[in-house]
RNA sequence: GCCGAUGUAGCUCAGUUGGCCAGAGCAGCUGAUUUGUAAUCAGCGGGUCGGGGGUUCGAAUCCCUCCAUCGGCUCCA
């Protein structure tokens, strides 16, 4: 058989042959590296022979696919081992995640597993390894498998069993574990040379809340001590850039238990980063024709069941605020566009006038689950730059593409380059989900799809994600610890005007509904100064891009040091001069536990949106500067240079 | 909300199987020091040991409960 490698090259092997002797044949050091084999485009096991001609490409623990066949190996390891550490278990699914794997498991209600147990199984998993087995990959009859997890007793195989067809099932065997799986896998277990056990969660089986809740052991590994080493040190770095953390540092934000959980508290320099931000988005949404509104933080219950948010939402969210009148409710306005709806509605409205955009910095409240909440990325009151555009279904598209610009330009801006644009539709499997006709849901997704495709967008489709009311795409970017949120968000929504009326008189002289497109490009200013303080942190040496660093030397004669340190700076890119003013500063510099340093953190080529931030002298070493660190007792406070 | 964990001074933490008035370093204040890469010296102030309840002669330590935080799950208008 004829078997063509990814440069091209084709070479003849017996049929049968497997992937680990083709790549035995080209090199010992290839043989150990390689994790698993591309077939044709499929993942298979290296051991798997090869029957026929086929596209190999060899896979190691650098591709994806490999390092994602030798998680997946490892969650079997741990499968093993807890069979051996907790005789009985029953075992759920154990995948291979992006930063590693891990299995779920029923203990049953007597046993559970504690933060201390995971070196005991690490131990055992360890010991497993040593003996090298291997993993065997075994067609199976629906029948055979059914009854081997009768015989064991093991329900959720059984569950997982249930939705495969017969002819399709295989199990792998490494020692003595046997699982129900499709496989790829690595050759063998003596492969893993480095594993560690991360954390202990709970997790409902298949995602579903009403049903049992399982124990999930999350864990990651590598073919050799080194790559953990160097793993675990990133997170531990990654922990140096988490907001909460430089947040309280830098005196940016706090929260206090007497206010209540998730309600942030802005600080001086905190709310001063914040006032740039809106104040920059602001000025330039009324350059793109947004007319600022403002509306109360509460509005009577019967907004909301007119906007039918209170049905779906009444129970789990805040209470209604009473009134001394008996008969009166007020809710604290869980988001703005039942208000903005009002707005449209209080003029009638002409084509002439569409489209119509009213923004507003709303601050808005939700009941967010007490579990869920998480620094300034999950909270309970946010401030969304909030905007609603009402328009015709001509032009949709074109208000949708200058949305697209707007939300774009700002994250670039800002320097966030690494973000996924997700569009969110429907479940197909749900349609009771959502409010709305079929037809419009339609229409919505389809203009959502095509503006995307119109600038060439990457975007990435979610089925089931959509919002209750309508599609949507949202703005995903990563935070230190790699976690996915979303920030800016566009929603179109043919719901809403239904709910609330809303019409204008066309050019025939006839009402007609416009469309609603919800926007915020930020999300919300508490969730994106989050994964800003995050993402900046680990870009620049100094938190935030100084605007200007000024080197006092203590005293003459370290003239020449400074201006050395001046230079240094410059190289990367921080604007830096020397002062010679250096009159009795020595002692102020080495007092100042908390040091002032004028920066700026660019928006484009020269606008600035913060001018201050202090730096505890700790915080800069502990944000790994070595930089800072040598010039700590150098850098003093420069007055506003604004 | 659920699973697992945590909660001792502004920060980082110590506090042995429940037992003398709860400790340290850093930060703060006062004074001295004017010194080359965070961390000179001396002194001082600062803690309802997350809140409440209970067990006990005695609780930071054991039990219950609530709150908050962390890692996940579910959720996210």
């Amino acid at each position: 058989m004829n078997i063509t490698f990814p440069d091209g090259s084709v070479r003849e092997y017996e049929s049968g042959t497997s992937a680990i002797s083709i790549a035995k044949g080209i090199s010992k050091g290839l043989a150990k590296k390689v994790m698993a084999a591309k077939v044709n485009g499929e993942v298979r096991d290296l051991l798997r022979p090869i029957e026929e001609d086929a596209t190999l490409e060899l896979l190691s623990f650098d591709d994806e696919d490999g390092r994602k066949t030798f998680w997946h190996s490892s969650a079997h390891l741990l499968a093993e081992a807890l069979e051996q550490v907790y005789p009985g278990v029953k075992l759920g699914i154990g995948p291979a995640i992006d930063s590693g794997f891990y299995y779920d498991i029923d203990l049953g209600d007597d046993r559970n597993v504690g933060q201390e147990d995971l070196t005991k199984i690490e131990n055992t998993m360890r010991k497993l390894v040593k003996f090298g087995n291997k993993y065997e990959r075994k067609e199976i009859s629906k029948a055979d498998a059914i009854t081997y997890f009768e015989e064991k007793g093991d329900e959720y195989k059984l569950e997982l069993l249930k939705d495969l067809e017969d002819g399709d099932i295989t199990f792998y065997t490494q020692g003595n574990f046997t699982d129900l799986c499709k496989g790829p896998h690595i050759p063998g277990t003596g492969q893993i040379k480095a594993i560690k056990l991360l954390n202990i969660a709970g997790a409902y089986w298949r995602g579903d809340e009403k049903r049992k809740q399982m124990t999930r052991i999350y864990g990651v590994s590598f073919p050799n001590q080194e790559l953990l080493q160097a793993h675990l040190h990133m997170l531990e770095e990654a922990k140096k850039r988490d907001h909460r953390k430089l947040g309280a540092e830098l005196e940016l934000f706090m929260f206090s238990e007497r206010v209540g959980a998730g309600l942030p508290i802005w600080l001086p320099k905190g709310a001063d980063l914040r006032e740039r931000l809106s104040n920059y988005l602001k000025n330039e949404q009324v350059k793109r024709g947004y007319q600022p509104v403002v509306t109360p933080h509460i509005g009577k219950k019967d907004l909301y069941v007119t906007s039918g948010h209170y049905e779906k939402y009444g129970e789990d969210s805040f209470q209604p605020i009473q009134t001394p009148r008996e008969d009166e409710e007020f809710l604290l306005k869980p988001m703005n566009c039942p208000h903005h709806c009002e707005i449209y509605a209080h003029m009638p409205k002409s084509y002439r006038d569409l489209p119509y955009r009213v923004a507003e910095f709303g601050t808005v409240y939700r009941y967010e689950q007490s579990g869920e909440l998480h620094g300034l990325t999950r909270v309970r009151g946010f401030t969304q730059d909030d905007a609603h555009i009402f328009c015709t279904a001509d032009q949709l598209k074109e208000e949708f593409l200058n949305v697209l610009d707007l939300t774009t330009t700002m994250l670039n801006k800002l320097s966030f380059t690494n973000y996924t644009a997700q569009i969110s539709l429907r479940d197909p499997n749900n349609p009771d989900k959502y409010i709305g006709s079929k037809e419009n849901w339609n229409k919505a997704e389809q203009a959502i799809i095509e503006a995307t495709q119109e600038v060439g967008m990457t975007t990435v489709t979610v089925l089931g994600e959509a919002a209750f009311y309508g599609p949507k795409l949202d703005f995903m970017i990563k935070d230190a610890l790699g976690r996915s949120w979303q920030l800016g968000t566009i929603q179109v929504d043919y719901n809403l005007p239904e709910r609330f009326d809303l019409e204008y008189i066309g050019a025939d002289n006839e009402k007609h509904r416009p469309i609603m497109i919800h926007r915020a490009p930020f999300g919300s200013l508490e969730r994106f100064i989050g994964v800003l303080i995050e993402h900046t942190a680990g870009k620049f040496p100094l938190w935030l891009a100084p605007e200007q660093v000024v080197v006092l030397p203590i005293s003459e004669k370290f003239n020449d040091y400074s201006a050395e340190v001046v230079a240094q700076l410059k190289q990367k890119g921080v604007r830096a001069r020397l002062d010679e003013r250096y009159e009795k500063i020595g002692k102020k510099i080495r007092d100042a536990e908390v040091m002032k340093i004028p920066y700026m953190l660019i928006i484009g080529e020269k606008e600035m949106i913060s001018k201050e931030v202090s730096i505890r002298k700790q915080a800069v070493g502990d944000l790994g500067s070595k930089t800072i660190g040598d010039f700590a007792g150098m850098i003093l406070e420069e007055a506003d240079s604004e």
